[in-house]
DNA sequence: TTGAAAGCGCTAACAC
DNA sequence: GTGTTAGCGCTTTCAA
């Protein structure tokens, strides 16, 4: 910056005013010395301005490791969600920072801000974790999590209505003529646990019980999804319905069935959750609630944002909608 | 980091010395600076570090958007390396920054490093740009890219042997029976150009010819593969067998040809190429060359530090093997 | 509209 | 084994 300053024939703060375009320049100043930094090729030290504007222009993203799943998340619906979260980003002139955390380690993420790595940190899921990041977020560390809307939260959420998710799914499978139908998802996770109210919603709104057996809450690795399956066939479990909690468990529940010649939708009809997009092509195609990630990142980075700013950040519930494909038409 | 250094009695170079782990501090007074840093819940701020040190301690992934598939990359394989990647990063202690920049400006990239941000950039895929990767490379920017390796090329690159993969899976095809197979992907990005060729060698050593025309040189956009086979089906195209130069591309084409009442595999044996979590839960499971995720990230990440080390790094091709499942069994 | 100068938090070369 | 000190590259307050 200084050599530009001295080719320039101006002061380092001149350069500085006009590589950040601001607006106390001449602007015959400015383009002068835009033209010296292009053709020194110069581009400004992020740790240099960062240290002295104490801001980092970079948002941490922590998708949490489930030791359940043997640390390894696959399922597409994150990379989506990631790839919605960058784009918003990258509008707002904002690097991503992507940390996988222990799921019982969250701390570690508050660090992320503590060092002043990043500015704020977007959390993929809220796990078991809710009064930790009660803590972190009372701490003052801006915070935005993707998963549900809980009573006495302190941090700022933003995902879709799960109830209404898991009601609207519930309630498509029954009125296409399913009456005992398996719900699938581990209703220890806030968002699952949800999802699961919504099932049962839909049954008590149309006065049919439900069968507790049904409801299966395992988590979503693809061999215990398989396993689950081939278990309650072989137990000769009567269902003509299964609601999976996200679009993995149910693929993978639908090759299970067809595996075991049980017919998708003939014998039994099937629905998931998040509209990933391998739903709209595979065989059968499947219905599902879709989760907009475009609309998703966009919400996490605008309500993370305005938290950086200072302003108070309310949570978004995200449109919440029931996309209906071959798996439950018949 | 002067409160820590008055409240211990010392001097501020002397717990920059204890918190980094020196060598030479005295036993006894690190542990006390590094209780009183632990009680102020201190941590060192990192662009105060970077600044002064020259190090930032991340790395920038860079993964392209190609504008032929609408800059979603949803494929399960990019985040299996991702998370390969980012452990092998967190194992060195380097933080991972993600960007998703447009294919034709890769130029973007090294900008993360002429900005300090980050110490060497890990790109996913050499796309149509390997001149300019050159380029990059001769820049001295640390640079490893995931990848086939090229004649010519000044970057490092860390990949299977598509050739090979090409081979074994079109062999694996032929031995099965298979006498016209389809092959499917975009031939002119270097990997799937490659893991042709190793189609066209399986061939030729079993003394075969190619019909030209079952070569599908199409991007791996959902749509569009579903779309191809259909077409192929249309036209009464002749075909026993298909090669998709990526699971996904595979899993479509097999829920394509489900959907038209063709059987796999008995009609036709379909294999694909990545080994993603899926291939072994759909239905019928996926023959397929797997690409070691974990080794792969460990690999990047090595190589790439090596450089950043300021040693010459060669580029390292990983083992590529076949996995037979259901698909190419009959 | 520009210049001068201080200082963000840290590390490392040098002195003791 | 520890202290002193300079300075990494930048922004911003204050003065002109």
């Amino acid at each position: 910056m200084a050599d530009i300053a001295r080719m320039a024939g101006v002061n380092v703060s001149t350069v500085s005013r006009a590589l950040s375009g601001s607006a106390l320049t001449n602007e015959e100043t400015r383009t002068r010395i835009m033209e010296i930094a292009a053709a020194l090729k110069y581009t400004v030290n992020a740790a240099g301005q960062s240290l002295r504007s104490g801001q980092s222009r970079t948002i941490g993203v922590v998708i949490p490791i489930d030791p359940a799943s043997q640390g390894h998340v696959s399922d597409p619906f994150f990379l989506s969600l990631l790839g919605g979260i960058a784009d918003a980003l990258t509008e707002h002139g904002y690097d991503m920072l992507v940390s996988r955390i222990h799921v019982d380690e969250l701390e570690a993420a508050s660090q992320l801000s503590a060092t002043g790595r990043t500015d704020g940190v977007i959390l993929i899921g809220q796990w078991h974790h809710h009064d930790q990041l009660n803590q972190i977020a009372a701490r003052g560390i801006p915070l935005v999590i993707w998963g549900a809307r809980l009573p006495y939260q302190k941090y700022a959420t933003v995902g879709t209505d799960n109830t209404l998710g898991g009601e609207l799914a519930t309630g498509h499978l029954l009125d296409q003529g399913a009456r005992r139908i398996v719900f699938l998802g581990d209703i220890e996770l806030p968002e699952y646990r949800q999802r699961h109210q919504g099932y049962l919603n839909a049954h008590a709104k149309r006065g049919l019980l439900v069968d507790p057996s049904l409801t299966r809450a395992i988590a979503f690795v693809p061999a215990l999804v398989r396993q689950e399956v081939e278990a309650m066939l072989a137990s000769k479990a009567q269902f003509d319905g299964v609601f999976a909690a996200s679009d993995v468990a149910a693929m993978t529940a639908i090759s299970a069935l067809l595996r075991a010649g049980v017919r998708v939708p003939d014998d039994v009809l099937v629905a998931g959750y998040d509209d990933i997009g391998p739903a709209a092509y595979t065989h059968p195609s499947l219905s599902t609630i879709r989760q907009p990630m475009h609309e998703a990142g966009q919400s996490l980075v605008a309500v993370l944002l305005r938290q950086i700013k200072g302003e108070p950040a309310a949570s978004v519930v995200l449109p919440t909608e029931l996309v209906v494909r071959d798996s439950t038409r018949r």
